[in-house]
DNA sequence: GATGAATGAGGCTTCATTCAT
DNA sequence: CATGAATGAAGCCTCATTCAT
C-alpha cells in the first residue's frame, strides 16, 4: 500500500502510525481480515480463516476485538482512514483542484496494483454491509471521504478551476464512483489492470473521465 | 419500475413479459426476495423473510426455485434483464450516443426514485456475491450490461459526438460507476434525491458529470 | 405425577390441560428438559443432551423455543405450575388448615417418589440460575407458591388451627424449606426415602416437623 | 462473618487458623471467590471474574490453585469449615440441645446479615455443582453438618428435651431446610431481613418453627 | 511469585434444505 | 400446489488452561 510513484507526485505514505503498542499479532489478524474479507465479503469472511491466515489461534481474535462486527469494523476503518490520510494530505499539498483530483485517482490505482484486497475492502464492501455496520463508525469514515473530495472540488470551483455548476458532493460521489467501478472492472477482469502499462492507462482514462467528460463539444 | 417520464424521452416498459404462465406465488416470492435482498444483503437474506415478505409458505419457496443460489441469480437476472431491455431499447431508439447515455442514467435515476430497493440490489450486490453466484449468469449480464454502454460509446465515437481517445469499456464502467454511488450516496442520504426535484437535479448532475466531467478548461 | 394416595386425602391431577394444540414433540422436549436439567443443574444442561434424549434433532429444540433460557423458564413453569396448582387445590378443598400443610407435605413426598427428576428441578434449581432467569417468571410463580402457603397458615390462625404469633410468610417459607431439604437429603442419600415405607415415615416426619416441631415441651 | 453476638450466646470465632504460611494473595483470590461464586454459581463462576474481583493477575489464580474445581471446593470446604465448626463450639458447650438448636439459627441468621453471600454459597450451591464437586470433600463436609446437628437431637432426645419420635437425620435437615429457604426468602426480598430488628424477629420465628411447629394443639 | 498473551475444545444458535401431509 | 415441522451442518463465541517472560 505505497504511495503513488507516478512522475506528478508522490503522496506521503499514510499509514497509520504503527504505535509502539500495537501488539504484532493484532496487526497479523487484522491484516488477515483484509485479506479474506476481500476474498470471501463480509458474511462469508469466517473467524476461523481470518486466524488461520493470521497464523493465531482461533481464540487470539476474540482477544483483541470483541467479536467479528468489531473487528471488520476495525478493517473498515483502518483502509479508510489510509485512503482519507492520502486524499487530506494531496488536498493540503501543492497544486490545482484539478490536479489534487487527478493525484486521488491515481492513488487509488497505484494502490489497487499493490494490494487489490485492500481496495476490494474499501471499495466494494461500502454500504453492503449489515445495518449494524453501516451505522457505525464506517458509514461516518465513507461520508468523511466523500466530503474530503467535495472540498477540494469547492476550492476548485472557487478558483475558477472546476465547472462552477456542479454540485460538489454529488462530483465528489461520481468520482468516487467511476474510479471505484473501474477498479471493480478490473478486478473482474472486464478491463486489464494488473500489468504496469495498464495500470498507467486506467489512471490517464478515469482521470480524463472525471475532468473532461465524454462528450467532445464544450457544454453550454 | 416505471420508464422514466421526463419531458425529454419516455423508454419503454422493459418488464419481462409476464407470461401468463408464471404462477402469482412465484412472482410475489421474486418481489419478496428483491426487497429482503436489497436490505439484508445476500447473506443477510433469508428464505424465511422472503417466504414471510411474500406472504407464503416457507416450502413453497423450494417449490418454485431450487435453491437460495437460484432464487437469487434469478433475482439478478430479472432486475438486469430490466435494465438492460431499457438500455437496449434506448441504444436502438433515435438521438445521437450522447443522448443515449444522458437516457441512460435519466432512466436509473427514475427506476432508483420508483424503487429504490431494486436499484440497491441491481447495484450495489454485484460484487458481494460468493463465487458460485459471480461465476454464474449474473457476471454475464453485468458485462453485458457494460459492453452495451460500451457500445453506445463506441458509435459516438465513430460519429464524432464522443471523445475518441476513450477506452469505451473504460468509459461505460466509469459512467456506471459515477451512476451507482451517487445514487448510494442518495440512498445513504449523503445528497437529497427523494424528492422530485431532487432528482431531476440529480440527473442533471450526473449527465454533467459523464459527458463534461468537471474542468473549465477544454483537455488538451 | 399423580396425586398422592395416601389414605387421608388425594389431592386431584393437577397437570397443566395438555391442549389439544401442543405437538407431542414439543412436550417430548419438555419432558427430556426436565430429566437432563434436574441430572445435570442449569449450566451443566446442554441442549444437544436434551435433543438426544427427547430423541429428536437439535434443531427442533429451537423451533419451539427460542433459546436455552426460555426452555428453562419453561421447564421452571410447568413444574411450578403443576406444584402449584396442587397447592391450590388443596387449599380450596375441605379441611383444616393444619390438614392442608399436611396434604402439601405428602404431596411433595408423592411427587418425589414419582419422578424424582421433577422434584430436583422443583425444590433444587431455584434461586440457583442466573439472574436472567431470576428476574424472570420463575421468581414470580416460586413467590406464588410460598404466598399460597402462607395464605394458607394465616387462615389457620384465624381459626385458631395455627399458633396465631408465627409469620405466615416465614413460616410458609420454612415448611417449604423444611421440605426442600429433607427431600435433598433423600436424594443425595442421606436419608431412606425410595421405597414405599420409607416414603411414608417422611412425611409422617416432615409433617410432624412441621405441626408441632421437635421440642417436647410446649412453647410458653 | 464474625460470631454472633445477640445477648445469649457467642460462638467463638471459628474461622480457619490464617496460618502464617498463607499468602495474603491466595486468601485474596478466596473471597473474590466466595463472592462471585456466590452471586453467579458454579458455572457462572468464571476464573476471570475472580482474578478481577481479587484484584490479582488472571494467572496466579492457576499458581495457587490446580483448577477451577480445586478452587471452588476450597471455597465450600472453608465456608462449610466455618459453620461447622460454629455448630461443633454450640454442640460442645453448654446448655440443653433446644438450645443448642436455637444457637445454631442464630449464628446462621448473624452470619446472614454480616455476610449474605457466603450464606448463599454455603446453602444454595450444595446440591447444584457437578458430580465431581458432590463426589469430593464437599458432600462429606455437608453430611458432617447434618450429621452434627443430628446428633444434638439425638442427645436432646436422650435428655429428654426433644421429641423422641423424631428422626434426628431428618430433623436435622428438616431444621437446616427451614434455615435455608428463610433464608432465601430474605436473599431473595420475600421476608424483610437486613435490619437490625427484622434479623432479630428472623431468628425468633425460624426458633419458633423448629422446636415447636405451627400448630396450636400438642401432638398426640 | 506475578503477569497476561495464547490456545482450542465445547456449546449455543442459525438457517438452508428436505419431507410427510 | 401448499404447508410448516424436522433435520443437521456450520459458524460464532466463551472460557478453562497453559506458557513464556
Amino acid at each position: 500500500m505505497p504511495g503513488a510513484r507516478n512522475g506528478k507526485r508522490s503522496p506521503p505514505r499514510p499509514e497509520p502510525a504503527p504505535s509502539a503498542e500495537e501488539p504484532e499479532k493484532r496487526r497479523a489478524i487484522l491484516h488477515a481480515a483484509v485479506r479474506v474479507f476481500a476474498e470471501k465479503g463480509y458474511h462469508g469472511c469466517r473467524i476461523a480463516d481470518v486466524a488461520k491466515q493470521a497464523g493465531v489461534a482461533y481464540g487470539l481474535v476474540y482477544h483483541y476485538f470483541r467479536n467479528k462486527d468489531e473487528l471488520l469494523e476495525s478493517v473498515f476503518a483502518e483502509q479508510w482512514t489510509i485512503f482519507i490520510n492520502a486524499i487530506r494530505a494531496i488536498a493540503e499539498g501543492p497544486g490545482s483542484a484539478s490536479e489534487h483530483l487527478a493525484s486521488i485517482c491515481r492513488f487509488a490505482v497505484d494502490v489497487y496494483k499493490t494490494s487489490p484486497s485492500a481496495v476490494r475492502v474499501l471499495l466494494l464492501e461500502v454500504a453492503r454491509t449489515p445495518n449494524v455496520l453501516r451505522a457505525g463508525s464506517t458509514a461516518q469514515t465513507f461520508q468523511t471521504a466523500v466530503a474530503l473530495v467535495a472540498g477540494i472540488v469547492r476550492r476548485g470551483q472557487r478558483e475558477g478551476d472546476l465547472r462552477g455548476d456542479a454540485d460538489p458532493t454529488v462530483a465528489a460521489a461520481s468520482l468516487l464512483g467511476a474510479l471505484e467501478l473501474t477498479l471493480t472492472a478490473a478486478v473482474v477482469g472486464l478491463v486489464e489492470g494488473a500489468r504496469e502499462e495498464d495500470a498507467e492507462r486506467l489512471k490517464a482514462e478515469v482521470v480524463g473521465f472525471a475532468l473532461h467528460g465524454l462528450s467532445v463539444r464544450p457544454r453550454g
